[in-house]
Order: structure tokens, then sequence, then C-alpha cells
DNA sequence: CGACCTTTTGAAACGATTCAATACTGGTGG
DNA sequence: CCACCAGTATTGAATCGTTTCAAAAGGTCG
């Protein structure tokens, strides 16, 4: 596998992912003994998948690791408006159709299947649950960044960083990544700011209030540990059970099926 | 009709949203002479349309008049997501697929036709173009919250101010209802700051200090003429052109086509 | 006309940013 | 192995932009 240790994925996510992208994120061998991915592509963490204004591939289906959407003023502030997790499916394009609305970017060591316009439609039209499934894909994507909106505008600096965490947290949780609220986000305190529209050195007073607070523990560069969820929902304004009912997708059994693998 | 005077709307767009959703907008007359209207609803400005967390119908297609889209705080503060404008396809429903993630409401008088999820997919499925245009919309609402996220994350008050005033001006520029960059904005301050995430005070003083350095001029509470285009663009960071190609639709020719009225 | 909502403006208070200095971390090469 | 480096985290102090509070003016409607 392309990413190296600290991410561990489902192996029924990415068969899941696999069956429906084409894309098969482990290299295979051919039988001339040639290894090769099909769609799936590697990246480096830091390394820039998409440009904003590029031209680009319709479709992007995160199989292994994390990648940051953005976008940036022309002062240079960056806002991450999203992270794709693994299983994430990530439209890009602007209205347009042919250019990209947001700047791509590995977080992590990643493998990414990209599909063209074409492709895509083409697979939904094969596949009613493929469509469902994006289409869950895409509510769950925009109740996330309207959450977001109203804490961005509206939040005080504990409220944003509060509901970032319970917000990342209830989504590794559906793919099997925290143990007991306790997860790691392979993030810096820059791009938390990034995420939630505050500065670096705001983000890092405030995980430290937290921190005192007993209400998360954190270690070693955001590893974080939720001790006291209840206090954190509450200053979050959401708690995890409705956050995750808007914005999870429903899992879908047909296609997650080991039948379907 | 049902919304007085204010707005017209482009016949050809009412005529390709009726087509769509089966909705007549105006009241028919059946043959016992009897006034009724097939699938849409008119309400009044200021009524609520639809609660957040409340079992809703899949999709609501505005005809006629604006809607806002909004989530609140628990301590009361409001953050409008988006505005929905004549022609506008909104899902407001979570990932769950059942529950509505957001308050709707009518800001004028509005004619909304509503669609169950089953309906809207038996729509799609029988129209290619029809599911082609609701992804378009769908692409360029997600843009619209995306730009708008960058600047409520990482822009001044001005640039906030700015950059809504031109994205409506965008929007509305598209569907025919501006002339010369002059508008009319069917709300408040205080609707504005909920927008843009400011307070309807910090909404007012920067409205004041573009007006005195005639970059815009308003009259009647919100009417809009945007004097020096090219100062606004450079403010909020983006010129109208690039605007467009992002977060307005492209015209889909075959529905539009008047043989299809 | 009065009641109510919206807009406008000033002054004080607050929260977040910026600047700056120090400490910590992991990786590199002598 | 240690020294060094660049990137990151942490903390304090000063500054800045926005909010809040308050008061007055304008508009609309019964």
């Amino acid at each position: 596998m392309a990413t190296a240790g600290a991410i561990e994925v489902d192996p029924a996510l990415r068969r899941r992912l696999s069956k429906l992208t084409g894309a098969t994120g482990s290299p295979e061998v051919d039988k001339h003994g040639v290894q090769f991915t099909r769609n799936a592509r590697d990246y480096k963490a830091g390394q820039a998948i998409a440009f904003e204004g590029e031209e680009v591939a319709s479709v992007l289906c995160v199989l292994d690791g994390w990648i940051s959407l953005s976008k940036t003023l022309e002062d240079g502030e960056r806002q991450i408006i999203d992270f794709g997790l693994p299983g994430d499916i990530v439209t890009a394009v602007a209205a347009d159709g042919t250019t990209s609305c947001l700047e791509v970017d590995a977080l992590t060591d990643v493998t990414v299947a990209a599909l063209s316009h074409a492709d895509w439609e083409r697979r939904q039209s094969a596949s009613p649950e493929l469509r469902e499934m994006a289409d869950h894909l895409a509510a769950a994507s925009h109740a996330r960044l309207s959450e977001r909106m109203l804490r961005l505008g509206k939040g005080s600096a504990p409220v944003r960083i509060a509901y970032a965490l319970l917000e990342l947290c209830v989504r590794l949780r559906s793919i099997g990544q925290t143990q007991d609220h306790t997860f790691h986000l392979p993030l810096t305190q820059q791009h938390l700011g990034e995420f939630t529209g505050l500065s670096s050195v705001h983000v890092c007073r405030t995980l430290r209030r937290l921190s005192r607070q007993q209400i998360i523990q954190t270690e070693d560069h955001l590893d974080i540990k939720i001790i006291d969820l209840a206090a954190l929902s509450g200053i979050a304004g959401i708690g995890p059970d409705r956050l995750q009912a808007e914005i999870v997708p429903a899992p879908m059994p047909t296609i997650l099926a080991p039948g379907n693998g």
C-alpha cells in the first residue's frame, strides 16, 4: 500500500470504493509481473493535487489518507473549505463544469482516484446504488459546509474549535478511525486555523484552554482525546448524534455487502 | 400571479421550471372554473417554509420570489447559508435523507414547488437534461458556499459586503433582474448581516463607507447601484466574469428552447 | 397620530490578531 | 553522538477591527 503506517483503512471501505470507481488502491501485478494501479494515483504528504482555475477531472475519490480542499484570498490568506477523508467523493468543479473552484492538497500520503465527467456519469448510470451514494455524500458535504459556515459567521473561537474537533471525531468514527473518542489529526495548528478562520496563535490558546478545563487532552501535536464529550458538545452547540445524522452519509448495505467486494 | 409587483420573472425561466417540476406557478382554471395550482404553493413574505430538524420534502423549486436558507446557534444568532432565487432548486435534507438541516423562510412573497424524494428521482430518471441541470445547480450552490466561506473566515467587513453585493448582482443578472448594475435586494441590513456574519450596525457603516467612496450608491433601503465595478471587484477579491463562471449554472438550451415551454 | 421597525452615528468594551521572544520537535549532516 | 536547522507550539503585550450599547432620525402602516 502506498500510504505508510499511520492510517489503517477499513477494508470494507476500500472494497466499496474500488468497486465503484474501478480503482485499485493497492498496486496489482499483471501477468507479466508489472506493478500497476488502475485509475488511482498516489501523492505524497504536502503535494498539490489540483489548483484553482485549472481544468480538472470531474470527480476525486479518496481511497486513502487526508486531502484538503481550500481557497485563498488575494492577500494569501487561505481557507480550508473541507477535508476529504477515506471514502469521500469530491467534486471540485465550478458551475461551468470544466475548471476547479478549489485547490486540492494532500495532507498525508494519499491514494486518490480521478474520474472524468463522462466516466463518472457512465458509472452512475450503470449503478443506481452508486448514484444514491454520491447523492448522500453530496448532501453530507453540503450539511458540513452549512454547519461550519454558521460557526464561522456567528461563533466565537471556542465554538469553532469545539465544533471542528467534534466534526472530525464523528467523521473519523464513521470510518473506524477513533477509539473511545481518541483520534489523530494529521494537521498543524496552522491547518486548524485555516479550517476555523482563526490565527494559528489563537488556535493554540483555545486548545490549551480546553485542555486546562479538562474537556480535551492533547498529545504529540494533535492526538486528541475528548474527555468531556458533553461539555465539548455544549460549546460546539450540537451533539455527536445529531451531527452524525446530518453530516455522515448513511451506510449503503447493498454496496458494502461482502459479496460485492 | 401570487407575487405582488416588485419582482418580474423571466417567462423562459418560469417555463423551464414548470416543465421540470410539473408545477404551474400561476393558478390555472379547470373546466369547472375552479382555480388551482399543481404542486406549487405560495407563501407570504416573512413566512416560514420549513424548520430545521423537521421532516421535509426532498426538494424545493423556487418559481418566484426570494427565500433564505439559514441556521441558528443556540444563543439565537442566525446565519443565512444561502438565498434561493427564482430558478433555484434547493435540497435542504441532511445526510440521513429525511430531515431538514436548514430553516427555510420566505423573504418576499414566493411561489415554491415541493417535490418528494421519490417524485424528484422519477423526474430526474425520465429526463437526463433535468439531471444535468440539477447537477449544475448543485455545483453552483457548492461554489457559492465555498466563496462565501473563504470570506467569512478570512475577509474583513468590506470584503464580505463587497462580495455579497457582487454575488447577488451576478446572480440577479443571470435571471434578468438587473439593469446596468442596478438591482433591488428584498433584504434588511439585518439580513445582510446574517448573510455576511456581521452585525447590522457594521453592515450599515460598511455600506455607507462604500457609498462615500463612490463605489456603490444606495437608495430606498437596498436599491443598489454599482458605480465602480472594478473597485468593488477589487475589494471582493474576484471579478464578475470569473464569479459568474463559478456560481451561475450554465444555461440549458435544450430545456430553455421555446418548443419545450 | 402613535407604534414599530429600520437605519444611522458615536463611544466604550471586547475578542482576535499581530508582533515578538522562547521552547520544543524531528530530521540532517558533520 | 551531538550540533544544527527548519518548522511548530507556546506565551505575553500591544494593536486593531468588530461588537455592543445607546440615542436619535427616518420610514411605514394601522
